[in-house]
RNA sequence: GGGCCUAUAGCUCAGUUUCGGUUAGAGCGCACGCCUGAUAAGCGUGAGGUCGUUGGUUCAAUUCCAACUAGGCCCA
């Protein structure tokens, strides 16, 4: 007889293979069709609601493991959320305006551009960010993430730029809207400001020269040693031309300098470090240092302009260093960006005598009309002239060039707008707000606040095409500023229909509402301002474009979730504009992750060709296995990516499934409706399983609670190889084949895998979310929601722990370890092969046989042997003694009993009953039971 | 150069983080073996770590402090 025909195998169409690639897009299909996100909205419409608020990426290029990354984790959240009871809906954004944008459309359209008009380009800038929309939304929901993908924000679409008018207007109308110069690269051939991602550094030749600038303050006063002495601090520059703006000297404020005479009563004064190299460069011979003083005793003092008649002031600047000059740096606000910060500190004019052709202005004694380039040697040679030239030689060096025209670009200052950080308190109340917010982790907080105290009024205005207009006129009689309420909100309802580009379609008598009158001359014509909005004021205003807009999201959201770099960003600009604004900040909790790295921690480069992209992963591996790897790693440090680390996730997925189908497996015909067995009445072994998955949920619960995806993703592996294939499972499954399939004993562990598997595939569905619906799909119906996507997390239950039972357990798993060891020694020496083939005597300490001894009969089955006997360790001579239990030893014999065909155990029963003499008493009874 | 952060077995993570103290844990992978009634599965045993480097504090440091190195993000 085929006794195996009798067993109570397992059984499921749950397939071993995953065919993630091929399965993926289906279950997707699916989620499509049932209107999954719809269908979870509405069965959770009216609970407590979490906002996670979506960070828009920028609507370019594919997605990258970056974004990838940065999506699935918000799915996560999402999810948990609201399997955990919350309405956790999740809008996602599309950042479109802007640069880059206008960068690619302005390649593609090559020479075409030129007969177009602003409108056209902004058009086309446009279509091009629909495009990468689709592009990057078909991948973002190919990784499983689930939204409101048929109506996300976009900062394009016309309600949106209708709110950043609104958003802008309230800066510009409580008086934080100035207008000052700042210094910008500017090409002075293609006669335009470049940002700094359209400039490309190229070797440069330049004029190197040292310039002396005569002291007026008087030195001998407090150093007598230079009574009666010309003094000069010694200057140099590549950029002669920037002579003319020259307005300060910076020293750095913790070096030393010193006074040396060269010659005749001339002295200089330098960085001390540089005395030696100078004098060399200069071919002076003998000198000597006659004072040595700090930096912060010279300044404030006051040298002469070698050229005109006005000062030049000693400053101090942390960035001055010794590498190259005279440790004095010439500094002209107008001319640099270092410089300018310089200057603000210490009041100094943005002095930029340079028109748009890159030609001085009619107020440049000497060389008013001269082109700066050309100018240097005319410079030079009038500096020669006055005796303030030292020294001048060509060197070449890193410069940057126009990204377009590849000429070199030069520094200057031209009108901005800024949003002042001091007018309204801005930066105070930004500061202060930010300990309001929780940051995770907690360093954030930090880093973020030295970002907002240190940085500059934000220069919101750029000279492009595709963006929002600041909205703002010029009286064309007095040239006021002319901006209001009124104007605002008539600026934003024509933006609202007619999108951004009304501004640039519409002369200003139809931008105005009919009736404005310049408030300060009374004048009636105005001229709108052509310059856009930084798109960090775009995004920067999401939280009132859509949080507040749409009347299911909230504000001050629960979540923002980006990469670190959003401190500078987005986390950046959306706390100045709310606090600015609303004066609160848009969140109430700012998480933050690393970067995605290689396998070895280095940053990922197309340079550096260890560049993987998403796609290549969906392809070969899975949008699962992405999920696993997002859930897997620590975000807070840098996220790890290689081949290895995909292998090793791909082999703890099969794990999960393989345990997933086995209890699917051996659930087939269990209906724990009627099948149920009632807590009390289950084996010992079983209720400690369900001990041990309360523990789990516990473990997992805090771990989705805190954002612990790896903590997750661990325990749950570790619950299914450790607790239940390699121990609970194993036990089990004898007493699952052999046992009448409806008797008590196999219905409670048919209980306590049903349990299991019920809360298992929730916990997992946040994370494995295709795996989790395929199993939950092979479940039995009875009650069933239509995805477990739409379910609930299963709340520990207090009546499954028994804490006494746990311990007890513990007790028996330290001995059948040392068992197992055992075992192993004998199956080493041939003794026997499978355990069911051995008979094992326990000797314990009296201690562990007091603890043991009540499961003195369960231990052949724990042990998976076919005999086992528990003894005082006296009772036991031979044995092996245990390394790590003092006084247990275990001795393993092979069964001398007949091995029973059905069951595979050794037992002196076999052969009882002469109508199945090659079966054991229990399997006989198994069959005519059922 | 500045700000912030990270550094534990081949890989992914625990732990020591509010008190520094006996042989630093897990899983995977690897090696070896078993099973063939979870089978392109399952089980067992074993070998892997001077806890980035160097100093300092201490009776004692992987754990505290400093410097350095490597790496990351943001600035310059």
């Amino acid at each position: 007889m085929d006794y195996k025909q009798t067993l109570n195998l397992p059984d499921t169409a749950f397939p071993m293979k995953a065919n993630l690639v091929k399965k993926e897009p289906e279950m997707l299909e699916r989620w499509e069709k049932m209107g999954l996100y719809r269908l979870i909205r509405e069965s959770s419409r009216g609970r407590k609601h979490y906002m996670l608020h979506d960070g828009p990426p920028y609507a370019n290029g594919n997605i990258h493991m970056g974004t990838a990354f940065n999506k699935i984790l918000k799915d996560i959240i999402i999810k948990s959320k609201q399997m955990t009871g919350f309405d956790a809906p999740y809008v996602p954004g599309w950042d479109c305006h802007g640069l880059p944008i206008e960068h690619k459309v302005d390649m593609e359209l090559g020479s075409r551009k030129n007969g177009m008009t602003q409108i056209d380009i902004r058009q086309h800038c446009r279509r091009y960010a629909e495009k990468y929309i689709d592009i990057q939304r078909n991948e973002f929901r190919r990784l499983g993430v689930l939204g409101e993908w048929d109506r996300p924000y976009l900062t394009m679409d016309y309600s949106y730029e209708a709110a950043i008018v609104r958003e802008f207007g309230r800066f510009a109308n409580n008086g934080s809207l100035v207008k000052s110069k700042k210094p910008n690269y500017w090409c002075i051939s293609c006669q335009t400001a470049l940002a700094e991602a359209e400039v490309e550094y190229g070797n440069h030749t330049s004029p190197s020269i040292f310039v002396k600038f005569p002291m007026i303050s008087d030195m001998a006063g407090r150093w007598p040693e230079l009574k009666g002495k010309s003094v000069f601090v010694l200057i140099w520059t590549t950029t002669p031309w920037t002579i003319p703006a020259n307005l300060a000297i910076a020293l750095h404020p913790e070096l030393e300098y010193v006074a040396v005479e060269t010659n005749e009563n001339e002295v200089l004064i330098l960085a001390k470090g540089l005395l030696h190299v100078c004098m060399d460069t200069f071919g002076i011979k003998s000198y000597k240092v006659l004072v040595e003083f700090s930096a912060t005793e010279l300044v404030d003092l006051k040298a002469r302009h070698p050229l005109y008649d006005r000062p030049s002031v000693i400053v101090l600047a942390p960035y001055v260093t010794l590498e190259a000059g005279s440790g004095c740096v010439h500094t002209a606000p107008g001319h640099g960006r270092e410089d300018y910060e310089t200057g603000l500190e210490y009041g100094l004019d943005v002095y930029s005598p340079v028109d748009d052709s890159g030609c001085f202005t009619p107020d440049v004694d000497f060389f008013a009309g001269l082109q700066v380039f050309e100018a240097n040697k005319v410079i030079n040679k009038k500096l020669a002239e006055t005796g303030a030239l030292l020294k001048e030689e060509d060197i070449t060096h890193e410069y940057p060039h126009c990204w377009r025209c590849k000429k070199p670009v030069i520094f200057r200052s031209t009108e901005q707008w800024f949003i002042s950080m001091e007018k309204n308190e801005l930066r105070k109340r930004a500061l202060d707000s930010i300990s309001n917010v929780s940051w995770i982790p907690s360093w954030g907080q930090e880093r973020i606040y030295n970002m907002i105290a240190n940085r500059p009024d934000w220069c919101i205005s750029r000279q492009r095409a595709w963006g929002v207009p600041i909205t703002v006129f010029f009286c064309k009689d007095c040239g006021a500023l002319v901006v209001s309420e009124e104007i605002i909100s008539h600026v934003c309802s024509l933006v609202e229909e007619k999108g951004a580009d009304v501004w640039f379609n519409e002369p200003e008598e139809n931008l105005v509402p009919s009736g404005t009158k310049c408030p300060g001359c009374g004048g009636a014509r105005f001229e709108k301002e052509t310059d856009i909005l930084d798109v960090w004021f775009d995004s920067g205003v999401s939280y009132a474009a859509v949080m507040e807009e749409r009347s299911y999201l909230a504000s001050p959201a629960d979540l923002y979730l980006e990469g670190s770099d959003q401190h500078r960003g987005w986390f950046h600009s959306s706390l100045l504009c709310s606090v600015g604004t609303r004066g609160t900040a848009p969140y109430r909790n700012v998480l933050t992750h690393g970067f995605v790295v290689d396998g070895s921690g280095k940053a990922m480069h197309k340079s550096a060709g260890n560049v993987i992209a998403p796609e290549e992963l969906i392809k070969n591996y899975g949008a699962e296995i992405i999920r696993m790897w997002v859930a897997g790693e620590d975000y807070r440090d840098n996220i790890r990516l290689s081949k290895e680390i995909l292998q090793r996730l791909t082999e703890a997925y099969r794990r999960i499934r393989n345990t997933c189908r086995y209890l699917l497996g051996n659930l087939v015909g269990f209906d724990p409706a009627s099948d149920r067995v009632p807590y009390k009445e289950m084996e010992e072994l079983d209720r400690w399983a369900l001990h041990k998955l309360q523990e789990l949920s516990e473990r997992v619960f805090k771990a989705y609670d805190d954002f612990n995806f790896h903590i997750v993703y661990h325990s749950l592996h570790n619950f299914c190889v450790l607790d239940l294939s390699a121990f609970y499972l194993d036990i089990i499954k004898d007493r699952l084949y052999t046992s009448p399939k409806k008797s008590k004993a196999r219905r409670s562990a048919q209980t306590a895998m049903n349990e299991i598997l019920e809360v298992l595939v929730r916990l997992m569905a946040p994370i494995l979310s295709f795996t989790a619906e395929e199993i939950w799909q092979h479940m039995n119906a009875n009650g069933r929601s239509a995805s477990v996507h739409a379910d609930l997390f299963i709340p520990v239950k207090e009546e499954f722990k028994d804490g006494g039972l746990a311990e007890r357990w513990e007790t028996i798993i330290s001995v059948r370890k040392e068992a197992t060891k055992a075992l192993e020694l004998a199956r080493k020496e041939k003794t026997i092969g499978h355990p069911l083939d051995a008979s094992v005597t326990i000797g314990l300490p009296s201690d562990l046989f007091e603890a043991v001894s009540p499961y003195r009969d369960q231990f052949r089955t724990i042990l998976i042997v076919s005999s086992a006997e528990i003894v005082p360790a006296g009772e036991l001579q031979e044995g092996i003694e245990s390394e790590t239990i003092a006084g247990l030893k275990v001795k393993v014999t092979p069964s001398s009993d007949k091995k029973c065909e059905r069951c595979w155990v050794h037992d002196p029963t076999v052969g009882v009953d002469s109508s199945h003499p090659t079966i054991c008493k229990r399997c006989l009874d198994a069959l005519n039971e059922s």
